[in-house]
DNA sequence: ACAAATGGTGCAATCGTTTGCACAGAATGA
DNA sequence: TCATTCTGTGCAAACGATTGCACCATTTGT
């Protein structure tokens, strides 16, 4: 690539050391140069087309301004948002993103995470949902600096930045509730991942407190096709014992969508669902989807920010953050049909 | 983070010079050390935890394993499959992707270009579909390694991956005209895209050669907001002018979508509408969307070949390299209605 | 048996920064 | 006036690897 110029080159041209030259460009250490030579400096600089090596940098002062991103995968369209969210956060303030995908596979998370650590990153921002807990502890006993979004740390205390999955499920049954819905389902992910614990728990409270009839069939992913066998394998077994389904995704949900239509079942007419994450185009889904809106972009920022904090040790950080969600009510729920 | 080992560290426990322990660790060179020697360095590693420090690397030997990856947005669901498709090849080679989001803006993706440079990464991969083409004459001339995907470069002669969207778009035209429509619209996104401009030419010329009447109407952005809009005044100004629409991309037909139902048409029953990418969930919308599958996850993967031969100079690589699509008809397709 | 080639290792420079320390000269205080 | 504090700058040592070169001890060729 390019030949570009570097201190000394600056510094020569402008007639001082190198030094000067790297204090005068430096702001937290301008001020220790007089304001004429800093002037000079910079004014070479910019004629020189001078841009700083960070790489040189890193090296000496043993922070890269990296961040590593840790996601199940990128396709899967709650990461995108997540990710664009914690780059705006932290691009204006000098620092970059790289990002992984583990397809929560243990090993190639050890391997992604070995790279990073290789590649020197200042901290880690981790959403994977389901990689065996020792991952994360390791992590914490090597002193490594983390933060976990949309998810929470199990095995070790580091900060977490996810949505109040508990009230978004409560206000998911109270709307089938007041829909006159008697007898709900919950599809429930995978139990590694401690979102499909608190949601699955928040179904059952939820269902106990308003006098419903609740069960519960898990899947083995957060995918249309999990969802899809899950509710197959349930539908054929008990035709006709639910009227709405709380999923506990929106991928889940769609799986549903399938399941229905080839058990020649209509949603919303015969079966109400309920998503979450209120994913992009959940509107434009058939029927479009009702589910409940995860924060996505903003909890990208907000474990941006903390791990900033945690890195440039501003200011203690806290334990937890828990963003509000909120119920989108769309075409796939309706008045319960009489069973 | 961490404190980990160093190579004078491996050195000394295994009693060698220091840059033996170095030619040791390292494939190339570890064949000038004698078996023994490499053995026990290698043991002594990795009791040691050794790792290698990629930036104090990338100083002396002024490669980085680092390739920036610059697109529009990675919420646009085509992004996600091309990135996943570039890290796929450069993971397991040892490289690392930095992914910037210019929104479109050129300032933005001249902000991104630098801080890419400062850290200076090995190669570019591009992604962006409308950004003024001195930006990418400037990287040209600055020497930048880089290679296009999924559209071609204009202003400097970088190679570039991209989807054969004349005859997708073809095929498009001519499922329609196959089910007996004789008057289409095609929406066609920004000029400034080499891709818009591909596949409105080929709109054109298909109908032309099949002898359908073909109209045109251009969209200011490739999203649902601008594909409904342009789609909205159309149909305000000729109703029933047309019976079959292909969309520059599933966005456009998604505003299309929105464009009938609020002026009281149905899709498929009185217009058929095609899209073009293939979009995750396109089968999940309302209808069901006939698109053109563009292989995203594929270009990514080629993309990342050829830029990492241009860099390691393997082999003089193609200008240019264009991967097949294919129609996949689904639900919003319909035979024509007579007008 | 002696020169030359070879194989294995050590030495030290280098990549481009940052930063503690030393030092000169000017400004301040008594 | 002389000792003391600033201010601004230069010097040089890091940071952790890679790599051309020199060197010694074998092995090889004749």
């Amino acid at each position: 690539m390019g030949n570009r110029p570097t201190l000394v080159d600056v510094a020569k041209a402008a007639g001082v050391h190198l030094s000067t030259a790297s204090r005068a460009l430096n702001d937290s250490t301008s001020t220790q140069i007089s304001p004429e030579t800093v002037k000079k400096v910079q004014k070479v600089a910019k004629e020189l087309g001078y841009t700083i090596n960070t790489v040189a940098r890193g090296l000496r002062t043993k922070k890269t301004q990296t961040i590593g991103v840790i996601v199940p995968d990128l396709t899967n369209p709650i990461f995108p948002p997540i990710v664009r969210g914690i780059d705006s956060y932290l691009g204006p303030r000098g620092y970059s993103v790289l990002v992984v995908n583990t397809d929560n596979d243990a090993e190639s998370e050890r391997n992604h995470f070995n790279s990073l650590m290789r590649r020197q990153v200042d901290g880690l921002i981790i959403a994977t949902g389901h990689t065996d807990q020792s991952i994360i502890a390791d992590y914490h006993n090597q002193g490594i600096t983390a933060v976990m979004v949309n998810r929470e740390a199990t095995g070790a205390p580091y900060p977490a930045v996810i949505g109040d999955d508990a009230s978004g499920i409560s206000m998911g049954v109270e709307h089938l509730a007041s829909l006159g819905h008697k007898k709900l389902l919950h599809l429930t992910g995978p139990t590694e991942s401690s979102t499909s614990r608190i949601r699955s728990q928040a179904f059952t409270a939820a269902c106990k407190k308003l006098g419903l009839q609740a069960k519960i069939i898990k899947c083995s992913a957060y995918s249309i096709e999990a969802g899809q066998s899950a509710m197959d394998k349930f539908l054929d077994q008990n035709p006709k014992a639910i009227t709405g389904v709380v999923a506990g995704n929106d991928l889940l949900a769609l799986g549903v969508y399938h399941s229905l239509r080839s058990h020649g079942l209509k949603c919303p007419q015969d079966v109400s669902v309920v998503g979450f994450n209120n994913m992009p185009f959940a509107n434009d889904f058939q029927p479009p989807l009702t589910t409940v809106d995860a924060p996505h972009y903003e909890m990208g920022v907000q474990a941006a920010r903390i791990i900033l904090n945690q890195i440039e040790g501003d200011e203690s950080s806290p334990v937890k953050i828990m963003l509000p969600v909120s119920l989108i009510v769309r075409g796939s729920t309706a008045t319960a049909k009489k069973l």
